[in-house]
DNA sequence: AAAAAAC
């Protein structure tokens, strides 16, 4: 197609060694379900009208078989479900694979399976006749996206025997232990806090995965940490830069990280997910948005929802209001404690809880196949006094729903000019077509909403998908 | 000025 401006472009001088690996075309046959427990009917069901559009990311004409995949690794998709590659996986893997290995910055919509991605390309390189030396390195924003990142790999890699792999977070090793590990996983401080005690020996990694790599390396601190993390590595390691955005301004620092690096960009226009149905809210004032969200609230527990706002304390505020309204809603933000988010976290993926009220702490990467709805009770800003829109953000955050080729809906509140100005600007970067909702037509809300809720519904089978593997199918 | 991320 020729609007599909996906494109993947080789370092100026170009590795002989590697034949440049054409964006692959969808094949056009049918392609397994994302999820250990996902009704495989309901799966071929739902991508009936993908299949039949060229610029669909969720298929690519090669089979994992075509990859070369050690056969453990294949044992691994196969039982979690994974049947075919998405575009993504098809391109990147070659890439990642390559010998001599080369930088890859790769960059692909929300849910079209980046994660399985970069853990087949970490795990092709560990040397398991090489025990208790760490080998491969991942980095995430959050600590929920490097717990749910450790599970993902743990089960792909569940057939590569004597595999270890530690989580690098807050109270996720044991003190002062060295750590053994052949992958680990954790976030940039942690990180750097157990390399600085000698706890982790970084001699012999050969990998480093950055996910959601336009935020590491650009957000204050955090590009610090990587920088310095990277400045103790082996000069030989692999750089990978995964995410579903790269803004220009972070292409020149992602230069920097990774030299010559393969690129697989998206134009602005193929950065929006197909499946999620984008509407927006006419709240008559700020106060009203309270109210509104209420309302919405039958709506969001048809399936499972996220709320995004701006603060911890608005977030915590508004649990509180809608409990004492009579409504069941939970709050996630960085206040908590680590073993309290894990546990709100685990709640919310096994659909014990279903609405859950956050912070942009889970905008990025967190995958629950169950999400039908996102609200941006606040739209999500930067700058200097929320002086700018962030598109980026709204882009990562309404990707929480329609997950490998679900849909899903997202609703962001506006209620005055600069709201709305701000979603205009979002939504004229991307091309999207936003549906207007009016608060005093609520028939139509509810009429456009619950259609989408409810094919969501049936896809998703109400189970986590492949990468919440800890769960129990409701 | 806010989210996040270290002890």
């Amino acid at each position: 197609m020729a609007d599909l401006a996906s494109r993947v472009t080789q370092p100026a001088p170009a590795a002989d060694s590697t034949p440049a690996p054409d964006a692959a075309e969808n094949s056009g046959t049918a392609a397994g379900g994302p999820g250990l427990w996902d009704s495989e009917a309901n799966v071929q069901v739902a991508l009936t009208d993908l299949q039949s559009d060229e610029s669909t990311p969720f298929y690519s004409a090669t089979t994992f078989e075509d990859l070369k995949l050690s056969p453990e690794l294949l044992q691994g998709l196969l039982a979690l479900g994974f049947h075919k590659p998405s575009k993504i996986q098809g391109t990147g893997i070659p890439i990642m694979l390559s010998d001599p290995p080369q930088h890859l910055l790769a960059q692909s919509q929300s849910g079209t399976g980046k994660t399985a991605a970069f853990s087949i390309g970490l795990l092709s390189r560990i040397d398991l006749s090489e025990p208790d030396v760490p080998q491969a390195l991942a980095l995430a924003p959050s600590r929920e996206l490097a717990r749910q990142i450790e599970d993902v790999i743990r089960a792909i890699g569940h057939f590569c025997t004597g595999l270890k792999i530690a989580a690098a977070v807050p109270g996720g090793l044991a003190r002062g232990e060295p750590v053994k590990a052949n992958v680990v996983v954790g976030t940039p401080g942690t990180v750097l806090d157990i390399i600085k005690r000698r706890q982790l020996n970084p001699s012999k990694l050969k990998v480093l995965v950055i996910d959601e790599a336009d935020n590491m390396l650009d957000e204050q601190g955090l590009g610090d940490q990587c920088m310095r993390i990277k400045g103790v590595l082996p000069k030989s390691i692999q750089v990978l830069l995964f995410s579903a955005t790269f803004p220009d301004k972070v292409m020149r620092y992602a230069d920097m990280f990774a030299p010559k690096a393969v690129k697989m960009t998206l134009a602005s226009s193929d950065q929006t997910v197909k499946g999620i149905s984008q509407m927006y809210m006419d709240c008559p004032s700020e106060n009203e948005k309270y109210s509104i969200l209420c309302k919405l609230y039958g709506l969001m527990t048809v399936g499972s929802s996220v709320i995004f706002v701006k603060t911890r304390e608005s977030a915590s505020e508004i649990q509180r209001r809608m409990e004492a309204d009579g409504h069941r809603v939970s709050a996630l933000h960085g206040a908590f404690e680590g073993s309290e988010r894990d546990a709100l976290l685990q709640d919310f993926r096994t659909g014990k809880s279903k609405v859950l009220i956050t912070t942009n702490v889970l905008a990025r990467g967190i995958d629950v196949s169950s999400v039908s709805m996102v609200i941006n009770y606040d739209i999500p800003m930067k700058g200097r006094g929320d002086s700018e829109p962030d598109p980026e953000t709204y882009l990562h955050r309404i990707g929480r729903t329609g997950r490998f080729g679900r849909i899903g809906v997202s609703i962001s509140f506006v209620y005055d000019k600069k709201s709305f100005t701000a979603l205009s600007s979002i939504a004229n970067k991307y091309g999207i077509d936003l549906v207007q909702l009016s608060p005093d037509d609520w028939d139509d809300t509810e009429k456009r909403v619950q259609t989408v809720i409810k094919s969501n519904r049936a896809q998703a089978g109400y189970a986590p998908s492949a990468t919440d593997p800890q769960a129990t199918p409701a």
